[in-house]
DNA sequence: CTGAAAGCGCTTACAG
DNA sequence: CTGAAAGCGCTTACAG
């Protein structure tokens, strides 16, 4: 392994040069650069990273923190910003949180991030206010994907809207008796999020001179099995509704499962809607309110890198992107016969030939 | 910012007991030991990873390079090793190569992975003979995932014998005219995983005394749109399968879409079958030869770690995780009456109360 | 068991 | 534009 003083003496010229030319700094001949350029590339050098970082003082790496890479959104989030934050010469450490709360806690708290990263995505990630401070005395660029915070940069969508546009769409068919299955407070990966969500729906609701009822909420969370939980719990709680919104896409197609098992049928039966247009809700036929993740990834590394490379100091800013309502399949006009307050014969089950239509 | 000479003043000690001391080297009194650990619990000292990477040679992270996150199987398998990786205290690099060829070149061949990464986990990344022998020359513990190589350790299923177990089960309920909606071979996810799946379709066609036929094999590639396509080339194609295995789920949702959309009936007109089990697919009915990601992607970690610690030079292992057919609703007994060559018609698009069913 | 000192391989003022 | 030298903050033989 070659190293710096190996290029130099090939190069003729001091370390000093070398490290100039080869990171394409001013004040460098054209010609000095060449030597260097073809010295390194003859000897296949290449710094090393953390001799780098301990004489430059940035570590060249940001840091993606999300509550579970496996949830469509984060994933996509994560693959949308490691591109951009790569083609910058970046590496990217990855902090999959994965319910795991001590680890979360001795992450903000400990030595997870100190000295190891130049930036930081938080994406969805609760926070106490302790937690907000540590984060704040590390004194790093931070992007934070769906919320805000003061001082910090942001991008997210109006999760009030959306639930709004979701509930809207609902009652515009028809809809009275309209269920929530709503993220979890209690969950990890709730931040901010699933308030915003279940205070659209409500929203919504009152606007349509409709009722907020406690019996048509319940905390299922935004995931598949969370999902599938709490439409089972919907359905046990009797005189069932016939259209629901979900937190997300992945909480919809968990209440789907739910509903087939159940032999009900979508949406002839119950209508659902969700949040996110995941990759998979056009072979699901769901309808949902699309939020454009990817966007939303490469924005939060843009921000960064700008804060990062910026000759003066950016202001970090809050950026909002936009929602957009996708009609599909499970969407449609309630009952005109209402269910039998025992909805669906676990017999059902079997019976595909109508599901989900 | 306390440093390592802050917390050696306060303990009064030297920095070199304090590097043991914090490590949990032997060779220091507990007592000693517990005046270092107060020192830089009082300092909230926290050592600079690179300062402790230059001096002792080791990165502290491992690199996880993944065709795409955006994947179920490698987002799961990711999730999976981060998790006991982080346990051991390691970094994980993220490396989502993401169909960009110039990147994943640059990667192995570059400044990418060196001196950057202590080990290695290679998930399905197609390499040529050039990638191995630069790869081995960086000097890295590694396991591939989905792969073999010698000399690096590795965890796969039997690609071949999943993909005969999916062929035999479409045979045993009866059907002879049987699809293959293959990898493809000129695609970044392929690596030899494609190959062997192909392979084992052929072989279990040919133990039946069926003829494979080009006609039923189109090259779809591991993605829900790759699997569309392929579902819509082979209906083009007139006399169409009653049966259709799938490289994996993905593609095989792909193809449900695809059929969904040409008012085909699974699994009455036609029966799909994948390879995964993916989140997703008891959500879809999808029937599919599981594989355990997660232990998968534990595993590789594990062996990873193990290299690593290891006090004696480790051999590398080659581990078969096993596979087991999961019988759900998208498959059963062909069409006694078959199908009209030109099969489906775009009308009958809309009628939902006939799918999956 | 503990310490003094060299060294890890770069980058960055500071001179020139 | 280029170089000599200090310094980044640890770890590791080497003594003791």
């Amino acid at each position: 392994m070659a190293k710096i003083d190996d290029v130099a003496r090939l190069a003729g010229v001091s370390t000093a040069t070398v490290s100039r030319a080869l990171r394409g700094l001013p004040m460098v001949t054209p010609k000095t650069r060449d030597r260097v350029l073809s010295a390194a590339a003859e000897l296949g050098y290449v710094a090393s990273p953390s001799a780098s970082r301990l004489a430059g003082g940035r570590s060249g790496s940001v840091g993606v923190v999300v509550p579970r890479v496996t949830r469509w959104y984060f994933a996509t989030l994560v693959d949308a910003a490691e591109e951009v934050l790569r083609a910058s010469g970046h590496d990217v450490l990855l902090f999959n949180l994965a319910g795991r709360q001590a680890a979360t806690r001795r992450l903000f708290h400990g030595s997870g991030l100190h000295k190891r990263v130049d930036a930081l995505i938080l994406a969805c990630v609760p926070r106490t206010a302790e937690d907000d401070a540590a984060l704040d005395r590390l004194g790093l660029p931070i992007v934070v994907v769906g919320g805000r915070q003061p001082g910090w940069g942001s991008v997210c969508i109006d999760d009030q809207a959306a639930a709004r546009a979701a509930t809207e769409h609902l009652i515009a068919l028809g809809h009275r008796r309209i269920a929530h299955l709503a993220g979890d407070a209690h969950d990890e990966f709730a931040s901010n999020v699933h308030i915003d969500r279940t205070a659209g729906y409500r929203q919504a609701l009152c606007a349509a001179g409709l009722q907020p009822e406690e019996a048509l909420e319940v905390e299922a969370g935004f995931t598949i099995d969370g999902g599938a939980r709490g439409m089972a719990e919907l359905l046990r709680r009797g005189d069932p509704p016939t259209a629901v919104f979900a937190a997300c896409d992945e909480t919809a197609m968990g209440a789907m499962r739910t509903l087939r098992e159940y032999g009900l049928r979508v949406p002839t039966d119950i209508s659902v809607i969700g949040i996110d247009d995941h990759e998979l809700s056009a072979v699901l036929g769901l309808t949902t309110v699309a939020q454009p993740a990817v966007a939303e990834g490469r924005l939060a590394a843009s921000m960064l890198l700008e804060a990062l490379t910026g000759s003066a100091k950016v202001h970090p800013i809050d950026v909002v992107v936009p929602t957009r309502l996708v009609v599909r399949e499970t969407t449609g006009p309630p009952r005109l016969i209402p269910l039998p307050r025992a909805a669906g014969g676990e017999d059902g089950a079997r019976d595909l030939s109508r599901w989900p239509g």
